[in-house]
DNA sequence: AATATTAATGCAAACGATTGCATAACTTGC
DNA sequence: GCAAGTTATGCAATCGTTTGCATTAATATT
């Protein structure tokens, strides 16, 4: 019963453990006709070698970690299958894990998984996440990781980003080619590597087509419907609110939709509203919502790639390397 | 350098490394001072016991494996949050795989995940999963597997479903309260335990009326929208077609939706529409879709719980368990 | 005071695979 | 026919923890 091991493959063969072992790995020393004898049992007996064992040899098994703020948010788990299936090409198998945007339990989780000597990390961190201290230490100690979408920009790390200034550059100077010029924007997550990349596009795409900037339209909530909902309160509150809206992703957006709706206004006569992400959901809507789109499983492709380079060219002379992907501009019926 | 081991600890402390160890564990025999002392240095250290190591002797890690056809769907990554969250709770962490609808892939990944010793396994087989030999070889080497959503019926293993008779049962009956008598059926993956149960609940609540049933009414062609669109245009080609469609999932409706669409007809006017599942996506449709709710992440949380349990009771005595939730009916625009 | 009991620690094997080094059995060369 | 070389295999240590058993030291028992 139970699983079969190289010892009990070797004795069954009349063979020492480290020949059964090497001819497995088609080690040159061993002869031909063994090699196919141990080959041959090992496939009937369904012979699988213990990863752990191998990996406490090698100090490393073939496992990535991966690990997101939320598995259940359509970006997370397309940028998440996007991982899997280059990793599972390679021969990797993920071990996924969600900080629920708690930056103690996010390091907890780095830690559990670098204690299961995994070959390499995937990180998109959290909403409040401010010290990169535990991400430098893992990095010191020889293991590799690439950030992806939410990432540090003072660390020197691999990372997959996509144009998040552009995007936003992009949503706002559509905004105001289509007419409008009191735009106002939603964001939060101050830290957030995005919410100043696409803060700083907005404010870019006003000033260059002369739009002054009014401070009381740029509202910090969060990342979230809910924060959407707050922000659009805030805004449509105010006796001079702004015509067009920019939100720092879909599901804020969403929240916009909802307060707009429950303020009797009309999308886009009254208030247009863009959006960033593109998730699935967001071209039901009505009106369906113009966003941002961004590519998120080549997203989580790219990262795996970047990842397993890393691995694979060991460590000598092994330089960051930031990779952006293009955004598009989806035109629909909210602007 | 690199990462601190026991044996690092015991020579600065001048003890062996089996009394670091039983300190570390809390073991009676070890003095409380002893205790502390290494206590002290792990914690200043940041020491963290190689899982590998661990795992090699206790022949099992703190690892459980998830097993499902696509990440990238909104009711397996709701599943897998569930999953993640329980079993982070109880100190575990998850390996995520996914089959792509691929029997031979699916094998592969099982395979693989045992390899790496794993404490336990939460499967959803994949659409095309005849075979159940290589789960039954799984759980006779001692694996403890609970399966979730997508189950064998002829295995006795551990499971978590839906009441899919009822559901499908509640869904038909409200489409006959609501007055129509003409209902198709659009399934498919004939050998998957949800299609057998939820055409019978179809079929028991037309029976349960005195409405006679039509074969041509029920199409068998699969689980995805284009699969939803094949088979509308089987069923609304015919010169006398049903005013109510009963749809085995959501993504299926959705097909449905375009092709009736496409042929100028009306929801419900025309064509009554119901699913299954409740996708988040499926509210904002035009009409919002009418559907079977499914406890998503509960059923995740569950299937978790149930895996525990079966993982610390051992197996002396242990009885398979099916966990079944219950679903609810969601009535909007669509029927 | 000698022995039994308890408490605290160390030794060494084990988990299963890998790998440097040694060894055995054969060739080959001269 | 013997040294040198080649080929195929085995021995034993290693990776980092855990754990049964032995050992030592300290305390309790009579």
């Amino acid at each position: 019963m139970g699983t079969v091991t190289l010892k009990d493959l070797s004795k069954k063969l009349d063979l020492s453990p480290s020949t059964v072992s090497r001819a497995l790995n088609d080690h040159p020393a061993i002869s031909q006709t063994t090699k196919e004898r141990v080959r041959e049992l090992a496939a009937e007996l369904k012979y699988q070698p213990n990863q752990l064992a191998r990996g406490l040899h090698r100090k490393r098994t073939q496992v990535i970690g991966v690990l997101v703020p939320e598995i259940r948010h359509d970006f997370f788990s397309a940028v998440i299958s996007g991982i899997e299936e280059i990793m599972y090409n390679a021969g990797f198998t993920i071990m996924v894990c969600q900080s629920m945007e708690d930056s103690q339990r996010e390091i907890e989780t780095l830690e559990a998984m670098l204690a299961h000597q995994i070959s390499g990390l995937l990180i998109s961190i959290s909403e409040n996440t401010k010290n990169n201290a535990p991400f430098i230490s893992a990095l010191d100690r020889g293991y590799p990781i690439v950030f992806f979408d939410r990432v540090f920009d003072n660390l020197d790390a691999s990372c997959v980003v996509v144009d998040d200034f552009d995007g936003a550059f992009q949503a706002v100077q559509h905004l105001i080619q289509s007419g409008y010029r009191e735009i106002g924007y939603i964001g939060g997550a101050k830290n957030l590597n995005i919410q100043r990349k696409r803060l700083h596009g907005y404010k870019e795409a006003l000033k260059e087509n002369n739009i002054g900037i009014n401070k009381d339209w740029i509202v910090s909530t969060g990342l979230n419907e809910k924060d959407g909902i707050t922000g659009a309160r805030i805004l449509l509150n105010s006796k001079k609110f702004p015509r067009a809206i920019f939100c720092i992703n879909d599901p804020v957006a969403m929240g916009v939709y909802s307060v707009v709706r429950e303020k009797g206004l009309r999308i886009p006569d009254d208030v247009a509203i863009i959006g960033f992400t593109d998730d699935p959901i967001v071209r039901l809507l009505d009106p369906p919502l113009s966003t941002i789109s961004q590519p998120k499983v080549e997203m989580g492709k790219s990262a795996a790639r970047l990842l397993l380079e890393q691995i694979t060219h060991s460590e000598e002379e092994f330089v960051p390397r930031v990779v952006t992907l293009k955004t598009r501009l989806v035109v629909r019926g909210s602007t």
